[in-house]
DNA sequence: GATAGATTTCTCTCGTAGCG
DNA sequence: CGCTACGAGAGAAATCTATC
């Protein structure tokens, strides 16, 4: 005779209720039936639980021992129970994201503080990566979900949806444009400009209305990230392109931000490892980028993939 | 006699194996 | 793959035993 859960809840019921027909009441079964269950109980454990003294039901000192591990097996089962509702209503878990850098200097804590604001139960781990080594760490299915540079395509990442937002132009307060309603390309004309390194695509498609106008900007800074860049406007370092997400934490007290005409468009992605199935979870903080995405100002979902 | 537990018998369900 | 037979286990009903 094997033990099993039937077996455990018959004499859990027996050992709090003191007799037979109170657990079977309990069990929602007939008092023979519970004496059964005990029967094949003591049978699968090899000693007998119950003393049949005078026509009672008393505890042996080993049911009494049994009994503190069974209540801790029927504890962990009522657990069981808990975070399979926790997970259904997605209040559980754990999500790892991994964001570019222009969005993990706040729109992706933003966006985060609140998720979990409203599921106390999940954590969450916040990378922010170049957008080759989220597509890597998402293929690697080290991620549940990044954020990226569209248009580095691999085969073991599938999109969820994409959006666009368009290049800001960021001077110092107080700076001869800061009062325009937006920058062209000649009003940067000898201006000390703040150029970004390592993102080519992106520099290539910064430098191009300034080449293609003939427009000659002083390059005396170059830096790989567009926080940084904001940082060297603020110190009056000269002006710069990047993109809204990072212009938006700069410090406001020191830098203006405003359109730059002709658009300069940065596509971007949000992307699951194609090889597993998404939680959730996963699902519900996908919705949650879109929805704080949707309220950034300037910014178009090019692409919406259900699902 | 009332109550509680044990035993026997029967039915039903479910899983598995065998077969066409 | 679908059907059938079989066995194990769970549970109910009836009946018996022990105790107060």
């Amino acid at each position: 005779m094997q033990l099993n859960l039937r077996q455990l809840e018959a004499f859990k019921a027996v050992m709090e209720t003191g007799t037979a027909i109170h657990a079977a009441e309990i069990l929602n079964v007939s008092q023979p039936a519970v004496s059964k269950l005990i029967a094949n109980f003591e049978r699968a454990v090899g000693f007998e639980v119950f003393d049949r003294a005078h026509g009672r039901l008393a505890p042996t000192p080993e049911a009494v021992m049994l009994y503190n591990v069974v209540e801790h097996a029927f504890a962990s089962v009522a657990r069981i129970e808990q975070s399979a509702v926790d997970i259904r209503e997605r209040r559980d878990g754990r999500l790892t994201v991994g964001v570019m850098p222009a969005l993990s200097a706040g729109f992706a804590q933003r966006v985060a503080t609140a998720f979990l604001a409203r599921r106390p139960q999940v954590s969450l781990t916040l990378h922010g990566r170049s957008s080759q080594k989220i597509i890597e760490s998402l293929a690697g299915q080290q991620l549940d979900l990044g954020i990226f540079a569209a248009g580095l395509d691999h085969p073991g990442v599938s999109t969820d949806f994409q959006f666009r937002v368009a290049a800001v132009c960021i001077l110092p307060r107080g700076h001869r444009l800061a009062n325009k309603a937006h920058i062209e390309p000649a009003d940067l004309e000898g201006e000390s400009f703040i150029s970004l390194t390592m993102l080519d695509r992106i520099r290539a498609r910064v430098d191009h209305p300034f080449e293609s106008a003939g427009i000659r900007r002083s390059i005396r800074i170059d830096t790989p990230m567009a926080a940084s860049a904001c940082a060297f406007v603020a110190q009056g370092a000269g002006v710069s392109i990047v993109d809204p997400f990072s212009a938006m934490e700069a410090d406001d007290r020191k830098v203006a931000v405003r359109p730059f005409v002709p658009a300069i468009h940065f596509d971007m992605e949000v992307a699951h490892p194609s090889r597993s199935r998404r939680s959730q979870l996963v699902l519900a903080f996908a919705d949650a980028l879109r929805d704080g995405l949707r309220a950034y100002p300037g910014l178009t979902l090019v692409e919406s993939v259900p699902g």
